[in-house]
RNA sequence: GGGCGAUUAGCUCAGUUGGUUAGAGCGCUUCCCUUACAAGGAAGAAGUCGGGGGUUCGAGUCCCUCAUCGCCCA
């Protein structure tokens, strides 16, 4: 012993408000957080969801920050140099949406501030609110390179998406062209595939009469009944398409029908994408507003009508409709139709509607010029975006947890379509495009002076930025520097892990892929690829099991969460809520139970540094563990047993059951039966069981820190002055537990799970017989096997038990009296008592005697299979056969005692 | 239509490749303010593992089938 460490009385419950705050601010002037950059050793790197930037963070990346922040402590603390990455995301719609709420209450539009005020607008609040969310991972402990901090629109991306971009189109991977979009009318946007949702929607089914024209343009009495969803659209209609099989239209192919109300000549085509069984086999065919009619228009020639405008209201086409909107000119429309004997036949009709993810807006397919991803167009000879995307996972250079999310990814892939990639917002990145008058298209990294076509100067650029999730898909490289070739990108990349939400597992880890391999494939196949392990958690439901929305009112705060509980009971509970990429439940009560356990943690650690006062402890040494009692062997043991366990455990990103068996540990090991009866022997004033305490504290609190850093810092903090070995500065980089069997003790083990037992025997017996608390009765053990182990725990026995035990070879004669009887394995337990009712005695003994019976039959039964004994494992054998053994003595001497009864 | 998941104690959930009497937290019953902790301690009750069939010496676990609920894709 030096230099005696200051006695600190820790109060005795945990507040984590006047703990967290300092101990953050601790880490962070440590500059732990920074990621080093060490050559020759493999770092390990995880690059953070962005949160929208004018968001608030909620449950979901409450988890997130506590998958991540496990992870990367862990990874820390076994000395990798470890860089967890943080950002931002600018969220186009999202974010543009907000401010247009904003400024709506000022009774202004974006049209009326102008594109460059309304982004300065924008610029305003992000300055606001990325600092304000990076408050909130810090109120979580996130341990984050805030040093590296990114937001989507940083220079450094600007460059990598202008990159990104200019090289997919010199690739021709990128493309500007005419196709259906999903239109959202309120965004006034293009919207890609995974931003639209279906609804099953109740509706109507039309049959409406188009009448055939005859040879001289005169309307006969025939026509053709089609069925339609969509009435409103009729006025684009440039054809009606049947099945070329379906006998009832043979004879109008190739004739024209009059399109009622607006008078144009359509003509019959016939198409094989035409369901008979559909309505009345006939459809209208509207290229302009439905994706299907659109593709039998192609393959037919049909003209191309759009009668809606970009507000959603009918333009010019609809004639007498126009300025209407969608669903009022459908109402008209039908009067119409009915008005003038158009409209045969309404049926009730359930369909799927598309709806704007961002605003619920119904949207409206239309033909529109944007800018494409070709994902399935080959850049190198047999590999495409998609096929190389699909190719690294089905291969196992990407390794997705759980695995069962595989297939959905694959089959993403495997169906994806070209990607919309433009969006006619102002908040974003604006398309690296430039237009001269002769409306050739320069696509350049830096702003062009003139057209690479013609030389023309006066340039305009596109006006529309690109898809959120195009700059977001490419964190991984660009985050780190690409396409600078930097220190971080050449050390950190590829990153080691990714994690999200599986609801975002197409819009953001997908597109991860797809950009990674393309632009890193310099790197070779293995490299390329942006992680290589991607875990894929569940969703935090509200406590009935439904999504939290903000809609539904449901949404829970994880920061008032934190203030109730604290950062670390939240992280412990909704780690140990739920296995990997399982939904799960919020509840306050698990949050009260992961509190109480950080308690129980503070008051542990309260007991052993007051037994510890002022000194500076050594740990045990393995070398002298004979020397050490049945139960310091024993915590010991089980200790390296935990440690294994939790480094196998986290190794396989089962991150609940890790900190579940630490806790497991601590609580019921370590609290309940070896603190209880090492405070015998220091009561006794041997001080030979600290050594135990400080050691078994000190890796606890190392094994459960990634999990719950808050308060294993704050004690160990305290705990570190009284240790005397070579102890890190701080927990955050003190060493994790590594598996050993140096101190593993088998028989130590088994003796006492014996001991326990016959404690719990005897307490039993106590609470059947409701003896008074402060009453001691003689208690009478008799064992063979375990007379040695249970002799040496007597006192601990006497202490926690409240008997005055007495331990008897298996031969010996009990003395003379009433006493009340309990059996564990070879060990009988006869505690003496001043009057026992022999009937309520003999009752007791009978029913775990039959219990006991029924127990060996079953054993016995099993054991005379032949099957089971030339097949089982031997090992399977051998503990059916113990356990008959052990059970059978117990049944013998319960017998006997009833005999005596 | 294709695919995936769930169904285990009153509630919320664990249960690793099939192997000894299925676990935890919360709740419940009884007792205890014993100087680390009542946010605690001790003892206890509670489950035909959704139904049916099959494979196996052995099934909560594997296969088939049905039911209910949920999700993804089209």
């Amino acid at each position: 012993m030096t230099t005696s460490p200051a006695r600190k009385e820790l109060p005795p419950a945990y507040e984590p408000s006047v703990v967290e705050g300092k101990i953050y601010e601790m880490w962070e002037q440590g500059g732990y957080f920074r990621a080093p950059i060490v050559e020759g050793q493999q770092p390990y790197s995880i690059v953070m969801p962005p949160p929208n930037v004018t968001g608030e963070l909620h449950l979901g990346h409450g988890l997130e920050d506590a998958i991540t922040d496990a992870l990367v402590r862990w990874h820390r603390m076994q000395g990798d140099p470890t860089l967890w990455l943080p950002g931002e995301d600018h969220a186009g719609i999202a974010t543009q949406n907000v401010l247009e709420r904003e400024i709506a209450r000022e009774g202004l539009t974006r049209h009326d501030m102008g594109r460059e005020a309304f982004v300065a607008r924008v610029w305003m609040w992000v300055r606001k609110y990325r600092s304000r969310i990076q408050e909130q991972h810090a109120r979580l402990g996130a341990s984050a390179d805030w040093s590296r901090n990114t937001f989507t629109l940083d220079p450094k991306i600007v460059l990598a998406v202008r990159t990104t971009f200019v090289n997919l189109y010199n690739d021709g991977l990128i493309y500007r062209g005419l196709r259906m979009i999903n239109w959202c009318p309120r965004c006034e946007t293009a919207l890609s595939d995974l931003e639209v949702d279906y609804e099953e929607e109740a509706a109507k089914l039309y049959h409406v009469r188009y009448p055939v024209v005859g040879e001289g343009g005169m309307p006969l009495p025939h026509a053709v009944i089609v069925a339609t969803t969509r009435p409103e659209t009729m006025v684009a209609d440039t054809g009606v398409a049947v099945n070329p099989d379906d006998p009832r239209y043979e004879n109008r192919v190739g004739r024209m029908l009059l399109l009622p109300l607006v008078g144009r000549e359509i003509p019959v085509v016939a198409d094989e994408h035409v369901k008979p069984e559909f309505g009345t086999g006939a459809v209208k065919v509207t290229p302009g507003h439905d994706p299907n009619d659109w593709d039998i228009g192609q393959r037919h020639d049909l003209p191309v009508i759009v009668a809606m405008d970009r507000d959603g209201l009918m333009n010019d086409e609809a004639g007498p409709y126009a300025g209407m909107t969608m669903a009022d000119a459908r109402d008209r429309i039908l009067k119409d139709l009915e008005d003038e004997g158009f409209l045969v036949k309404v049926e009730d009709y359930t369909h799927s509607v598309g709806h704007c993810s961002r605003c619920r807006t119904v949207v409206e397919p239309v033909p529109s010029e944007q800018w494409w991803i070709a994902v399935n167009k080959e850049y190198e000879p047999g590999r495409s975006m998609a096929s190389e995307a699909a190719a690294v996972v089905r291969d196992g250079r990407i390794n997705i947890v759980p695995s069962r999310f595989t297939g959905q990814y694959l089959n993403w892939l495997e169906n994806l379509r070209d990607w919309c990639i433009s969006r006619q917002l102002w908040w974003g990145h604006q398309i690296p495009a430039w237009y001269c008058a002769n409306n050739h298209i320069t696509v350049a990294i830096d702003d062009p002076a003139s057209c690479d076509t013609c030389g023309d100067t006066a340039l305009r650029q596109d006006e529309d930025v690109l898809d959120t999730w195009f700059s977001s898909g490419l964190a991984p490289h660009a985050d780190l520097g690409w396409p600078e070739d930097t220190e971080d990108l050449r050390y950190f990349y590829p990153t080691s892990d990714m994690q999200m939400g599986y609801d975002i597992m197409f819009f953001w880890c997908a597109r991860m892929v797809l950009f990674a391999c393309y632009n890193m494939r310099h790197l070779g196949p293995e490299q390329q690829v942006p992680f290589k392990n991607v875990l894929f958690h569940g969703l935090i439901r509200d406590v009935n099991g439904q999504k939290m929305t903000k809609s539904r009112g449901n949404v829970v705060d994880p920061l008032t969460v934190v203030s109730r509980f604290g950062a670390d009971a939240f992280r412990f509970a909704i780690l140990a809520g739920a296995a990997m990429g399982a939904d799960q439940r919020y509840s306050d009560e698990r949050l009260a139970a992961a509190r109480n356990f950080a308690n129980k943690l503070w008051n542990t650690a309260r007991f052993v540094l007051m037994k510890v006062g002022d000194r500076r402890i050594k740990r045990p040494h393995a070398a002298d563990q004979h020397t050490y009692a049945l139960e310091d062997r024993w915590i010991m043991s089980r200790l390296e047993a935990v440690e294994g366990e939790a480094n196998a455990l986290l190794g396989r990103y089962e991150l609940g059951a890790a900190v579940t068996a630490v806790e497991e540990f601590l609580w019921n090991d370590f609290c309940d039966w070896y603190i209880e009866f090492a405070k015998v022997r220091l009561n006794a004033g041997d001080d030979r069981p600290l050594r135990v305490l400080v050691h078994v504290l000190d890796h606890g609190l190392r094994l459960l820190h990634p999990f719950m850093p808050f308060v294993t810092e704050e004690l160990w903090q305290t705990l570190r002055d009284h240790i005397d070995d070579d102890m890190a500065s701080a927990l955050i980089v003190a060493w994790f537990p590594k598996p050993a069997a140096i101190w593993r003790d088998e028989a130590a083990e088994t003796a006492m799970a014996h001991v326990i037992e016959v404690n719990r025997a005897i307490r039993n017996i106590r609470a059947e017989k409701k003896l008074e608390v402060s009453f001691r009765p003689k208690t009478y053990l008799r064992s063979a096997d375990f007379a040695s182990a249970l002799a040496e725990v007597a006192a601990a026995t006497a202490f926690t038990s409240r008997v005055e035990p007495e331990v008897l070879p298996s031969g010996a004669e009990l003395p003379a009296g009433d006493y009340a009887f309990a059996r564990v394995a070879d060990t009988e337990v006869a505690v003496s008592l001043p009057k026992v009712d022999a009937a309520e005695e003999r009752a007791r003994l009978e029913k775990e005697l039959a219990e006991t019976a029924a127990y060996v039959d079953r054993l016995t039964a099993q054991l005379a299979n032949e099957n089971f004994r030339s097949r089982a494992p031997a090992n399977v054998i051998q503990g059916v056969e113990s356990n008959l053994a052990e059970a059978t003595l117990k049944a013998n001497g319960l017998r006997e005692r009833i005999a005596v009864l």
